[in-house]
DNA sequence: TTCATAGTTTGATGATTCCCGAAGTATGGC
DNA sequence: GCCATACTTCGGGAATCATCAAACTATGAA
C-alpha cells in the first residue's frame, strides 16, 4: 500500500479548517505573522502557534525572523501549486453543499485580501500600473518607478515614507478568482486606504466585500486609468 | 474569512490515510470495485463503502454501474492533478518518518499517472518531443507540430481523431518526482496505450509501477529519440 | 533593569472522526 | 422463486482532534 510518499500527512493538515484559511491567506504571497494569522481565521494565537509549528513541522510553511515578529511563508512554490491544484476540485465539492449566496460574485469582484484590494477590479487596477510603468519589474522584483513615486504622491501617499517601515513596499500577490496578479504591500494597503477614504467603497464588515458605488467605481478607474 | 473555494472539505477527505490509500490506487488509472478497494487499503467492505459514497459526493470519485459491479475511479483529470500536486510536498513531509522501500525507486523510475506515463522516462521522451520539434509551445498552450503529427501517425496514433474529445488533445504534466514535466492529455493517454500494445513495458497490477524490459526500454527510447 | 509585546507550551474538554459489525437492499444466476 | 454476491446503511464505542485559557519564554523599548 506504501507506495509513493504519503500525501495523507500533508492533506490531513490542509483538511482542517483552520489551517486551510490559513495557508489560503499565505497563498497571497506575502509573509504574515503569528498574530496575523490568527487574526485571519478567527482564532487564539495559541491555537494558530501550534498549527503554525505542525505546518512548519511538514515543510508547509516556513518562518523569517525579525526582531520579535516572526514572518510565515509558504515554503516553497510546491506548496503554492498544490494548493491551487485543490481549488479546481473544491469548487465542485462546494457547489454541492447548499451554499451559494450572491456573496461569491460578489467576491469575485472586489473583495479586501488582508489590507489591500483584491479581486476583478485589483487585477485590472495592477495592470493599468504596470502598463503605464508606475509599476516596474518581475513578480519577485517588484518596485515603483520613479513616475510611479510622482504619480501616488499627487494622491498623497508618500512612498519614501511607507518604504520604511519592515514591510516591503509594493508585492505582486495572485488572486484566486482571477488568477492574476493584484498589488499588496505597504503600497497595497495605501491604495486601499485611498479608495476607502474618499469614499468611493465601503468595505463590509465580517465579509471581505468591498462594495463600490457606481460613481465610486468610475472615479476609481478614472485615478488610475490616467 | 470564505474567500476562494473552501480547499478543507477536499482535503481533510484526503487527509484521511484510508481514502489517501484508495485514491493513489485509483491514481494508477484502472476504476477498481469496492471490494477491491478494501482489499487495497485493509478495510471492512462498509468502512470502504462509507468513504465512497462520501468521495463520490465530494467529486472526487465517480462510479460506473456494470451489473452488480460498481467500477470507482478518479472523477477527473483534476483530481489526478491535485493528488500529484500534493506528492512533492509530501516527500518532504515524510522525510521525518521512517520510510522508504524498494517500490520508491521503481516508482520514480516509470509509473502510470492516472492513464499516461510519469516518472523519469516519461520526462526524459516529453523533453526528446519538444527538442524533435513534434511539440511546440508553452505550458498553457503546447500543441503538436504538424511533423509531431506525422511522427504519431507513423506510430498509428491519429492526432486529429483525438483532438476532437473535449480533453485536451495534450497537456503538460508536473512530476512529483522529476519535479519536470511529462506528457498528458488524450496524447498522453495514447503515447502510453503505444507503448504497453507493443509489449515494451508492463503495468503492474495494484502498484503504479511501470515495468520496462531491457529490449523493451531500448526499443521505447530508439523511438522517441528518432 | 523593567515593561510591554510577540510567540510557545501545556493541560483540559467538548466535539468529531474512524472504523467496525450487523442488518438491510439490489442484482444476477439457477 | 430463491440463493449468493456486491454493496449500503445504521448504530455505536474508542480514539483522536480542534481549540481554548493560562502560564511561560524571548525580544525590543524606555
Amino acid at each position: 500500500m506504501k507506495e509513493g510518499p504519503d500525501i495523507s500527512i500533508v492533506a490531513a493538515l490542509i483538511g482542517n479548517p483552520a489551517c486551510a484559511n490559513m495557508l489560503t491567506a499565505l497563498l497571497a504571497g506575502s509573509a504574515l505573522t503569528a498574530t496575523e494569522l490568527a487574526h485571519e481565521a478567527g482564532l487564539t494565537l495559541s491555537t494558530v502557534s501550534g498549527y503554525l509549528s505542525k505546518l512548519g513541522r511538514a515543510g508547509l510553511v516556513a518562518i523569517e525572523r525579525q526582531g520579535r515578529h516572526r514572518y510565515f511563508r509558504l515554503a516553497d512554490r510546491d506548496v503554492a501549486i498544490a494548493l491551487e491544484a485543490l481549488m479546481p476540485v473544491a469548487t465542485r465539492a462546494g457547489h454541492l453543499r447548499v451554499r451559494t449566496g450572491p456573496r461569491d460574485p460578489e467576491l469575485r469582484r472586489a473583495r479586501s485580501c488582508y489590507d489591500h484590494l483584491a479581486g476583478d477590479l485589483a487585477v485590472k487596477m495592477y495592470d493599468r500600473f504596470v502598463e503605464r510603468k508606475l509599476l516596474a519589474g518581475k513578480s519577485d522584483s517588484l518596485r515603483v518607478t520613479d513616475e510611479g513615486r510622482r504619480f501616488f504622491a499627487k494622491a498623497g501617499i508618500d512612498t519614501d515614507a511607507l518604504d520604511n517601515g519592515r514591510r516591503p513596499l509594493c508585492r505582486p500577490c495572485l488572486d484566486w478568482s482571477e488568477r492574476r496578479t493584484h498589488l499588496s504591500g505597504s503600497l497595497g494597503a495605501a491604495v486601499f486606504r485611498y479608495l476607502l477614504d474618499r469614499g468611493w467603497a465601503v468595505a463590509e464588515r465580517k465579509t471581505r466585500i468591498v462594495r463600490f458605488s457606481p460613481a465610486g467605481e468610475q472615479k476609481a478607474r478614472d485615478w488610475f486609468s490616467r
